[in-house]
DNA sequence: CCTTGGAGTATACGCTCGTTTACTAGCCGC
DNA sequence: GCGGCTAGTAAACGAGCGTATACTCCAAGG
């Protein structure tokens, strides 16, 4: 079986033979899936992408995180909450979150916590990943933010409308927001938001 | 390989060996598909669940319906649209579609349009199915029944919401809609869709 | 009664998936 | 200089998928 033409050929490959660093190895398949998440969702990402996109193989995958869904946890761990938009001036929240949302009407790429989250997926453990996440990094600090006793019902529908409008840019494409959507979806927030 | 162990034996299997009719199990294989589909998404349905739901042979999927998407597309086509819901008073609109969105935060079942469309799928062709049926299903009705130079972002933000609640419910779990949420989203459905 | 066409079936094909295993090869302490 | 730990690799495994094929069997037409 060891009939690999040239050991070493570097006639075509002319990279500087990566320093063998598991950490760094690591953070490479972190970053790749991170990016592959957020474009295409859980289970539409291979393992075999990740570890194509990170130059690394295959079974580093499994070896470092354990699974793919360990990977997807230890990824949806590492991205930011919505707590950067909720701060600030409470009045001026529904425009924020209205811009961000119309943002979010056209801007594909940026990996940031939702996008991962417009998918489904039928696996019940990622199933459970994405409902705490959900919860914890979107809702909960928006419910916080709000007043009154239905803060938390507030919060979901502002949610969905966020998600919605995410699905609505993969399922028509990318649409770029007009003025007049950023005014629209504030409105909705602030209808929204208000007790 | 003919081991078989008993050719037909009647002990078990009561039931009255059903009758040989194509269209009728046509009608079954559709049944079954349209009611899988709306629960799990195209993609988290396997053709084997589809026959073994109608009780058909695996085989029959293909022979009758040319392939699995070639199944979804005659599924999706069968489905109503949203007009029903848009039909009537205008002045009342938006409460009727709060009044659905409403119901759809709590109401697992019943196959509707939207259910499936809540999925994203990977495969090129069923996007597009998808994206025409969420066109001249959804936003292009509600859109025709709106005025206005934007009428069509308008329905589109509508049908984000809509989108978005499903993904929720699916997310989170089914909640019952409380008298308030009806309100709340009759105030967001009014902001969006006004001129 | 026999033939025959088509409904229904069993099974296999080719593929891709996540995961595992047995291996190779580079660096570090002695 | 050289074992030995370990990062990295190649290949395979078993399962599940959509699809295709070759078959069985029933029932109607002559």
């Amino acid at each position: 079986m060891n009939i690999e033409a040239i050991p070493s050929t570097e006639a075509q490959v002319a990279e500087a033979a990566r320093p063998r660093d598991r950490e760094a190895t690591r953070q490479r398949l972190l970053v790749a899936a991170r990016a592959l998440f957020a474009e295409h969702g859980y289970e539409h990402v291979t393992v075999r992408m990740i570890a194509s996109e990170a130059e690394a193989n295959i079974a580093l995958v499994c070896r470092y995180f354990g699974s793919k869904a360990g990977l997807f946890g230890e990824v949806l761990q590492g991205e930011p909450t919505i707590r950067r938009i909720i701060d600030g001036d409470p009045a001026g929240l529904a425009g924020r979150l209205a811009e961000y949302a119309a943002w979010r009407m056209h801007h594909d790429p940026e990996s940031r916590i939702l996008r991962s989250l417009e998918y489904s997926s039928g696996d019940p453990e990622i199933k459970i990943l994405m409902r705490d996440r959900l919860r914890t990094a979107v809702i909960d600090p928006l419910a916080a933010a709000l007043d009154g006793p239905d803060a938390h019902a507030r919060a979901r529908t502002a949610t969905a409308l966020f998600l919605g409008i995410g699905r609505m840019r993969r399922t028509l494409g990318p649409e770029a927001p007009t003025p007049a959507d950023v005014e629209r979806l504030t409105a909705m927030f602030e209808a929204c938001l208000r007790a």
